[in-house]
DNA sequence: CCCCAGTTGATTGTCAACAATATAGGCGCT
DNA sequence: AGCGCCTATATTGTTGACAATCAACTGGGG
């Protein structure tokens, strides 16, 4: 593993997490004091995150992290939704028995191991985590990375901004009857209500926006 | 403009229309004095092109543009069917009635230069472009840049493969029932008729593929 | 007092040389 | 003759220095 592909990592990382804030400005020098390497590494490391679009650099004006706007978090609200959907609709076509019943265990866990005041952010980390399940089994490495690549990315970088009531009783619903419908091996079913699972992530992000913008 | 930016520009347009075939190795030192310009720069470049998986780089070995199986084929066409039907929903839904006159201006004109003769490759082309104007009256920046910057130039790299008969004269009455769903502002319906579209292209790819395989 | 131009400072873009590593070829051994 | 090891070479990874460009600050003029 070279330098540049650990600086890449640690970055991303922590855009991802939010640790650097969106907008930042990521002077070369500094980092790569910081990482105790030359300037070289750090702009190919910063270049392969410019390719994943996590951060915008113009000539001579160096590299921030990206800001994304209210829109752009709809418009990747709006991608997924689809995206998901044809993943669960692949996983539920094309899974194997034995990845099926593996996701079944998963949910089964999440559901019981969900103690009935842990709201907020367990349960934002298990919902995650079964979306991240779904684009394996999809079987589809393109939608996978692009899933759990790029987009997810992303969103957790606006995490902070969609801390919103998680509504997480009516998630572990959702996640159930997806299940099911997966077990079914129904498809279109699948498809059809992952998207409004999604659907609904939306529009409380949308609403909860709509709020803080009106204060 | 740096030399970096131009280096990026030039080799993705080569990777992307074929003219680099898939798996050539680039190497650093030849590539850099085609350019005229040193390693430093080039491997930016060369980082960039990674960061949008045009190329795949192992340490100490190199990067070579990115080999695609048929597999990866099929689903960068299955991700594209959501993708595409996303984008003229939102096209026919958010579309301002100015843009829509235009693209119904586009796809007459198509229709009306379309020679009865003119087989093969005008037709992809016009086809290509049609999808591209989609993308652009859906109005989303996110989805238009993984259509257009993504997933098209994926799917054009294979080009050479899925140079199959392209049933022209269906995909014209697609792009027209597609038109019309657009003009009526059914988004639905319109979601529905653009994934037959391509999922029919890719039963065409699919089953040219198969014989070319018996072969 | 305000505005504009020149200059200084810092940051980015580029380069050529050095160090480290993988691939290829030859040599000896079995 | 076939196989494994070892060297040699070529390519990649990394570095520090140099050049170019942008931003801020200062000084002079209106």
């Amino acid at each position: 593993m070279t330098s540049a592909d650990r600086a890449f990592r640690v970055l991303e990382e922590e855009i991802v997490s939010g640790r650097i804030p969106m907008g930042t400005k990521l002077g070369e020098e500094s980092l790569a004091s910081r990482f105790g390497i030359s300037r070289g590494p750090l702009r190919e490391a910063l270049r392969r995150l410019e390719g994943r679009s996590l951060v915008v650099s113009a000539a001579h004006a160096g590299v921030r992290v990206v800001q994304l706007k209210t829109e752009d978090l709809i418009e990747l609200y709006e991608v997924r939704e689809s995206l998901e959907g044809l993943a669960v609709r692949l996983a539920a076509e094309r899974g194997s028995d034995e990845e099926i019943r593996s996701l079944r265990a998963f949910v089964d866990s999440q559901a019981a191991t969900r103690a009935p005041d842990d709201r907020d952010y367990s349960q934002g980390i298990g919902d995650e985590d079964f979306h991240y399940r779904i684009a394996t089994v999809s079987g589809s490495k393109r939608l996978q990375n692009l899933l759990c690549g790029d987009l997810y990315s992303l969103i957790r970088l606006c995490r902070f901004r969609t801390w919103t009531i998680p509504g997480q009783k009516r998630s572990q619903e959702d996640h159930e009857r997806i299940m099911q419908a997966i077990e079914e091996r129904d498809g279109e079913l699948a498809d059809l209500l992952m998207r409004r699972h999604v659907a609904a992530a939306r529009a409380r992000f949308m609403t909860a926006e709509a709020a803080s913008t009106k204060l």
